[in-house]
RNA sequence: CAGCUCGUAGCUUAGUUGGUUAGAGCACCAGUCUUUUAAACUGGGGGUCGAAGGUUCGAUUCCUUCUGGGCCGACCA
């Protein structure tokens, strides 16, 4: 069967053979990198006015983009720069000449070059080097598929089939300036909140990613075993009682970037593995959680966007603090017309008929509340609110409402009627948390299998004592994805996960 | 997992109401050109039209199944 994924068509090697990499195994690319200046200014600054930079001498690395006339691309980390290459140019002995012109011959898009070489502006203005040597650093022996863009900014031939660009990311990358864009913009936001986080003294922690037990969130785990202890392991579908434990242990405030792993569906917002970011803060409830929220957004949007009006489509979030607050019940009954905040079971399954909202047997009051507001009110959202004051039994970890009967002190973040963040103040009194587990074991036996587990390490670890705390978790691909403007998650994943390619090997394997 | 939709050269694609050797641009190869800017000029190689089966005198085109994507649901608090 012929292989889709074969990748660009594979070239003759001439180049490859001809020119070692070990005869040039000195060439230092790094002599040009340390002028930061000229970096600048080569890739920034087109045309008039080359000032103290003008003819002078500079070495470069990068890939060969392609030629046309004596004019060649290259290309580095930093952008695209051209070079002037004409014939019997460069080069100072005969030698040398020939050895250059035999080179340029052999050069195909993609292979790495060294140049030196003097800064110039070319009759139409653009800042090139003339190029006085060149050295060949790597051979790119697949045709990569170049794209072509005009000064109004069409764009050619672009490589856009998303199963190749996901499936060959590095191809990807070197094509398709706005990919790496995005990826560059996702490390700014991260680094935005690390700095957040870190000028509050926050700790930033690592806890297992292996668990004997996988708690802190309901879903289905990925399951391994470890086989000196001859146990199971599952990958972490939370770090939350993790973080607990710290807490515990008298840490005022943790954070974790947490990779999680959830074996479950995929679509444009949900990858096997994704980020979170969660962070428990002792002595603190939930109302400083959403103040503190609203902060870390604010700088967030400004650091990574430059602004707190952010362009999501064909609509602008507004990041400036104070964001909206409605508790869940009003917002059910702003998008119903409906009060359900009296309601007992029955009724709300009248509502949720009403609405023709499935429902089935094991749905009790929260689920059923949980259910109306996802249908009816959560895509509404679209500027930043927090939902508050859920039911107590979708929620086992939380603290229940100070005043409100049957309710927990919970929120969570809704940005452009999607969740983004999720945060409690955290159930620290360990007999409630005790009963709440067992009525999870009781759900498991009636056949939920998103009832959380039992731990009873856990259950130790508060029995000494925690303080009063909030906790919140940010969806970090989701965060990703509002800030870059993008719809999918797997444009804010850099190797998003796919279907195994399909070889004639595994071909094989399957039918032995 | 359901519905819809797509798969033609390394990339982007044209096309066939079923009919001779499936066209093009870029890329690649051989030359020409050398201050250009998506695409200079001439020539060349490269495709079992995603795979298998069926209908037919004849299938890249129609049908079925499979396979890998995409969209939209379901599921995932």
């Amino acid at each position: 069967m012929k292989n889709k994924f074969n990748g660009g068509k594979l070239l003759a090697d001439e180049a490859a053979t001809e020119f070692k990499l070990s005869e040039n195994i000195e060439f230092d690319a790094g002599v040009s990198r340390e002028a930061t200046d000229l970096n600048t200014f080569l890739h920034d600054i087109k045309g008039e006015g080359l000032g103290e930079y003008n003819e002078k001498a500079v070495q470069l690395a990068g890939r060969f983009m392609g030629q046309r006339g004596p004019f060649a691309k290259l290309q580095d980390s930093e952008g695209v720069i051209q070079l002037f290459m004409g014939k019997g140019k460069y080069g100072e002995t005969e030698e040398e000449q020939e050895r250059h012109a035999k080179l340029v011959k052999l050069l195909d898009i993609g292979d790495f070059i060294g140049v030196k070489g003097e800064v110039f502006s070319t009759g139409t203005g653009e800042v090139s080097i003339r190029v006085n040597e060149l050295t060949f650093l790597g051979k790119s022996l697949r045709t990569l598929p170049i794209v072509k863009r005009d000064k109004e900014g069409n764009v050619y031939d672009e490589f856009k089939d998303p199963e190749l660009r996901y499936r060959m990311r590095y191809v990807d990358l070197v094509v398709n300036p706005k990919v790496k864009d995005t990826f560059l913009k996702r490390t700014k936001m991260v680094n935005s909140i690390r700095e957040f986080l870190n000028g509050h003294d926050a700790i930033e922690v690592d806890t297992p990613v292996l668990q004997p037990i996988p708690g802190g969130a309901a879903a289905r785990p990925f399951k391994t075993h470890h086989n000196s202890l001859d146990i199971p392991l599952y990958m972490r579908i939370a770090n939350e009682l993790y973080l607990k434990r710290l807490i515990v242990g008298g840490f005022d405030w943790v954070y974790e970037f947490s990779r999680n792993f959830r074996n479950e569906g995929m679509d444009r917002t949900h990858n096997p593995e994704f980020t979170v970011l969660e962070f428990y803060v002792a002595y603190k409830d939930y109302f400083w959680m959403m103040e503190t929220t609203e902060k870390m957004l604010e700088k967030v949007a400004m650091d990574t966007c430059g602004t707190t009006e952010v362009q999501v489509g064909d609509k602008t979030i507004s990041f400036k603090a104070p964001f909206k607050r409605i508790s869940i019940l009003d917002a059910i009954k702003e998008h119903s017309g409906t009060d359900v905040s009296e309601m007992g079971e029955d009724e709300l399954r009248a509502v949720c008929k009403k609405h023709h909202i499935e429902v089935d047997k094991s749905m009790g009051k929260g689920k059923l509340i949980d259910e109306l507001f996802g249908e009816l009110a959560e895509h509404h959202y679209i500027q930043p609110t927090f939902i508050i004051d859920y039911p107590v039994e979708m929620s086992p970890l939380t603290k229940k409402h100070r005043s409100k009967e049957g309710l927990v002190e919970r929120f969570e973040l809704m940005i452009n009627g999607k969740e983004i963040a999720n945060a409690y103040s955290e159930l620290n009194d360990p007999i409630d948390q005790r009963e709440r587990f067992e009525e999870q074991m009781k759900l498991m036996e009636r056949g939920d299998d998103e009832a959380m587990f039992i731990d009873q390490d856990f259950l130790r670890a508060l029995e000494y004592g925690m303080p009063p705390t909030s906790g919140i978790g940010f969806g970090i691909d989701r965060m990703a994805m509002l800030f870059t403007n993008q719809s999918s998650i797997q444009e804010v994943l850099f190797f998003p996960q796919m279907r195994p390619e399909k070889s004639e090997k595994n071909k094989v394997d399957e039918v032995e």
